[in-house]
DNA sequence: TCGCGCATGTAAGTTGTTACATGATTTA
DNA sequence: TAAATCATGTAACAACTTACATGCGCGA
């Protein structure tokens, strides 16, 4: 359900297509919600249905056509509504820690592996969480409102990321003494 | 998927019932994965059929009897198989943080409340990984390998929490500079 | 010409949640 | 006597993933 509120959200800051949302998902909204383009499309056709969203169809030279979809007030009110309930803290599931607790049926080096891709990924994504803060947020303070909040669950990002390399030193170290074979 | 793995982890470092694994999945294993008493059954039932599992039934006097689940050969190389393969991150997806995007709509009243609710679930959570860490886990150094990585996982959970924490102050900080009201 | 970016979708399957269901014993 | 703990499940539904499907234009 939290999907729907997620879009509705994101097209409340700015009307977008499926396609534009679903960028969005995977860049500045990485920290805040995912979602597969299928998800998206099929969730937009059910908030068009409950008249949440109107949508504009924009014929393009060049460019496959798009729909831009928009919140109505109908929508408006909605969001409006779930953001004063209060929401269930998501569930953790790690793999990688499931492979941690397998103790003495994993091999040492395909942890290595595995670990050395999963920092990679944190390492980008927390310079690009960065390019964004020193774009948009560089004196958070004088900002209005919207982007102060915006700068917050950003600062989420920012802070969950550095934890997460910090504790991949520790990872690395703790490794690193150990034997490659498993048993 | 990966839950059958959870399960078949969990079990192989100690054999147990389908309920003594729901009480490990919310307190040890809390920081590694999340399930359901529904889903854990089900399952069970699933790993059981396949032959990954066997059960004991035990008969208790003054408690319900109970099936006691035991992984097998050939949920053991199941396990180690999956194991060797590289396991997709987890996505993201945090309701509170859709809220802070949704600036201009919320109330900062509500979002102090629910970030007090969250605060109090996080401190807790960490006081009970630091509990656990001082009980089994004062001289890491030592311990043979396989509890030298779950103390590795344990510490990403503390970690974790300890990184909530501090942006639960830089959000305190933030929030306390805004208005009540929306808009 | 091969793949990538733009742009939208359907269908089938798996995973996870919510609601319902039972029943004994211990603790407040 | 009411609630919590122990102990196990079924059924229905919602959410999410994976595979399949199309088609144009641009750059290497």
């Amino acid at each position: 359900m939290a999907l729907r509120y997620a879009l509705l959200a994101a097209l409340h800051e700015q009307p977008a297509t499926g396609y534009d949302l679903n960028q969005r998902f995977r860049t500045r909204l990485a920290n805040v919600w995912n979602a597969s383009h299928q998800q998206i499309y099929r969730e937009l056709g059910k908030l068009l249905e409950l008249e949440m969203l109107r949508v504009e169809e924009v014929s393009q030279d060049e460019r496959p056509d798009k729909r831009v979809y928009e919140v109505t007030d109908k929508g408006i009110s909605a969001l409006a509504s779930w953001l004063r309930e209060f929401q269930p803290r998501p569930p953790t599931r790690d793999p990688f820690l499931v492979k941690l607790f397998a103790g003495d049926l994993v091999d040492i080096g395909c942890l290595r592996e595995e670990a050395a891709i999963i920092k990679a990924g944190w390492v980008e994504q927390l310079g690009y969480f960065r390019v964004i803060e020193n774009t948009y947020f560089r004196d958070p303070q004088r900002l209005p409102r919207q982007y102060r909040l915006q700068h917050l669950a950003l600062r989420r990002g920012i802070l969950g990321m550095e934890s997460a390399l910090r504790w991949m030193d520790e990872l690395e170290d703790g490794l690193g003494d150990m034997d490659t074979d498993s048993a």
